[in-house]
DNA sequence: CTGGGGACGGGGCCC
DNA sequence: CGGGCCCCGTCCCCA
């Protein structure tokens, strides 16, 4: 019976054992959970902040904007009639006419890159703007007009945030450091990446301090305690950059860019890549744009520009009639001094970056003065914006015009060819022409990168909503092009079109050196690098 | 095994 | 929006 009893009883201890056992091992487990949960929450908490405060931000730039057309409405108001800035575009910068389909992205090159391959960066629709940046030939011989030319370009306002804000400033969970910004006021939290909002404005004092969790942005107007209004700034197109707006920075690394004018007022962005670093010397002598109304103007910070970064210069030759509102440099990231170096690895985005100064050197038909040539040549800025030219409406084409074929068909479709009755919208990167300013919307994202479409099962971008129902035939695996002679099917007629050569034999690229004929213009070139090289 | 060439998939981009 | 061309990369075959 004592057995019977203390069995009992040594059962009851082991079960009191076990059970406060068990209990101890599910309010670990529940205090654990808990406590990622609590995580969660409150990482969730700092996003919600961090995208309430872009709203506030997305909703101030909007109210600002509005006065700023109101100004700008009636100043034009105002304006001689021998000088005209176009604004009729302004609303559809402005998001009227943006683009609707997808979600919107930027497709960065492969390689040295931080973010994650695999993992397109997307901007919410909602705060992803169209960027209107067509310059308007208005008279269809603006070309050898000179003075008394009227174009314009207007530039919208795209959401200056880039994209991979979205994605870094809420798990950097890093206050970011604010931005003085004088007339805007406006803190702008930025990603730990090199972004630097350059403006052009006269006398315009940037200072850009980064360090690897916080961007600073100081967007300074000195221009001797006097209103930009009054001095005719936002009048002559250059408002505080409230439409700044960031090309897809391809790169990671930070940025030094020196600019330097006579006056001492410097544009240091503080980087820390000494490997990245730009001193451009501004002349102001070399202005030969006469400012008399601005007389602030000439004294050559108002053609800052930075990699990484676009800048805008505003000029305005009242007394010519020429009138050049904003201008937008954009410079990707990682490009060495040397602007020698391809932007990838080889992947075929690299392909869309091209040697700049390749670029240029094959391009000598064009007339502009490039940015590039500064860079390259170190010659004075200014030189880009000589308003003497009479091509100086394509103030710093050519910049991003990466792609080799994009600036040989500029070259021979662009508004120089003389088409420029039909194709008076031009694109600010190449000077290509374009009927309408939607088609240089998607021109452009030759240059910028943006890549709009994205397909939803493997979230490969594309800039053509086109080109992404192409794609998808990847994945439903449709071919409705079938061979009549062997019955092969492709998913593209272009595709059925090339492999018909294999039936026909039809091989029409011939090598100049030996004869051979291939049936692609790829084998060809293969062939000719490979055996009649010169190198 | 290697290099050259052919076939083709698929993205870029202009018309 | 579709057509068409260009281009690159990959796979395969063959000498």
């Amino acid at each position: 019976m004592d057995n019977c009893m203390g069995f009992h009883t040594q059962i009851a201890s082991v079960m009191e054992v076990l059970a406060n056992a068990a209990v101890a091992e599910i309010c670990k487990l529940v205090d654990d959970d808990y406590a990622v949960f609590r995580l969660e929450m409150s990482q969730s908490q700092k996003e919600n902040r961090g995208l309430r405060r872009k709203l506030q931000l997305l909703e101030l730039k909007v109210s600002r904007e509005r006065a700023e057309r109101t100004i700008r409405e009636r100043v034009l108001a105002s304006r001689p009639s021998s000088v005209k800035i176009l604004d009729r575009y302004r609303g559809m910068a402005k998001g009227e006419g943006h683009l609707t389909g997808g979600h919107r992205s930027f497709v960065k090159p492969a390689g040295h890159n931080t973010w994650r391959d695999d993992q397109p960066i997307t901007v919410d629709e909602g705060s992803g703007t169209s960027t209107q940046e067509v310059i308007v030939i208005e008279s269809a011989d603006a070309e050898a007009a000179g003075p008394g030319v009227k174009q314009e370009r207007t530039k919208g306002e795209k959401e200056p945030r880039h994209s991979r804000d979205i994605q870094t400033e809420a798990a950097a969970g890093v206050a970011p450091t604010v931005a003085t910004e004088d007339l805007a006021a406006v803190p702008q939290a930025r990603t730990r990446r090199s972004i630097m909002e350059v403006s052009g404005t006269p006398n315009a004092v940037l200072k850009s301090e980064t360090d690897t969790e916080t961007l600073t942005v100081t967007h300074r107007l000195l221009h001797t305690g006097s209103d930009p209004e009054r001095l005719g700034l936002w009048r002559l197109g250059c408002p505080p950059s409230p439409g700044s707006k960031y090309l897809p920075l391809f790169h990671q690394s930070q940025r030094t860019v020196n600019s330097r004018g006579d006056d001492g007022d410097t544009l240091d962005t503080g980087g820390d890549d000494p490997s990245c670093s730009y001193t451009t010397e501004m002349d102001p002598g070399n202005i030969s744009l006469d400012l008399e109304t601005q007389t602030d103007l000439s004294r050559g910070d108002w053609n800052q520009y930075s990699s990484s970064v676009y800048s805008e210069g505003c000029l305005e030759k009242k007394g010519e009639g020429l009138v050049v509102d904003e201008v937008t440099v954009k410079l990707e990231g990682d490009v060495p001094p040397t602007w020698k170096g391809h932007l990838g690895d080889g992947h075929s985005q690299g392909r869309d970056f091209l040697d700049y100064r390749e670029s240029l050197e094959t391009n000598p038909n064009v007339a502009t003065h490039s940015l590039v040539h500064a860079f390259k040549d170190h010659d004075p800025v200014s030189t880009s914006m000589a308003p003497s030219d009479s091509h100086s409406h394509i103030l710093f084409d050519q910049v991003l015009n990466s792609n080799d074929r994009a600036t040989a068909q500029a070259q021979g479709g662009g508004a120089t060819s003389g088409n420029s009755k039909e194709k008076r919208f031009l694109c600010m990167f190449c000077n290509k022409g374009f009927s309408c300013p939607q088609k240089v919307e998607i021109h452009k994202r030759v240059h910028t990168g943006e890549k709009p479409y994205s397909c939803t099962q493997c979230h490969v971008c594309f800039a053509q909503a086109g080109d992404l129902k192409r794609h998808q035939r990847v994945h439903s695996g449709e071919k409705p092009y079938s061979c009549p002679q062997c019955d092969k099917r492709f998913s593209r007629q272009d595709q059925l079109k090339r492999h018909n050569m294999v039936h026909t034999r039809e091989r029409p690229f011939a090598c100049m050196h030996c004869g051979k004929r291939f049936s692609e213009r790829s084998y060809l070139r293969i062939h000719q690098q490979k055996n009649h090289s010169t190198q």
